[in-house]
DNA sequence: ATTCTGACGTGGG
DNA sequence: CCCCACGCCAGAA
């Protein structure tokens, strides 16, 4: 099924998974998918879904956990926030503790 | 069709 | 860990 999915619909599928309180990565998205190598295409679709509140596109940032896309967000600190109003600390743009918060999202069952 | 860009990742230093 | 350069690939102009 998932093959002829479009690759943001993809995207959408697993951003929609994150756990409350946790974050990913766009490269683990983009294995999860079975994109692998084109994680810029998961930031880039997830820009779409940064208007979806049914997809927490604040929970994804890049692999060092730095909140990379925060200035697509709607506020210049919207994305910190909602990231620290689900426990998670967030310090100079940077998710801290960043492997304990870390989610592998799987592939669309 | 061609070119450029981009919420990234990896490798080398 | 940081910094630099390259790769990767889908979408937009």
């Amino acid at each position: 099924m998932a093959v002829n999915e479009n690759f943001f619909q993809k995207v959408y599928a697993v951003a929609r998974r994150i756990p409350y309180g946790r974050v990913t990565s766009y490269g683990a998205i983009a294995k999860a998918i079975g994109a692998g190598k084109s994680a810029r295409m998961v930031g880039y679709a997830l820009n779409g879904a940064s208007q979806m509140p049914e997809i927490p596109a604040h929970r994804v940032v890049n692999r060092k956990g730095v909140l990379t896309g925060k200035h697509h967000f709607q506020g210049t600190d919207l994305m910190q926030q909602l990231l620290e109003n689900e426990g998670i600390v967030v310090k100079n743009n940077q998710v801290q503790d960043f492997e304990k918060v870390f989610w592998e999202p799987e592939a669309t069952n």
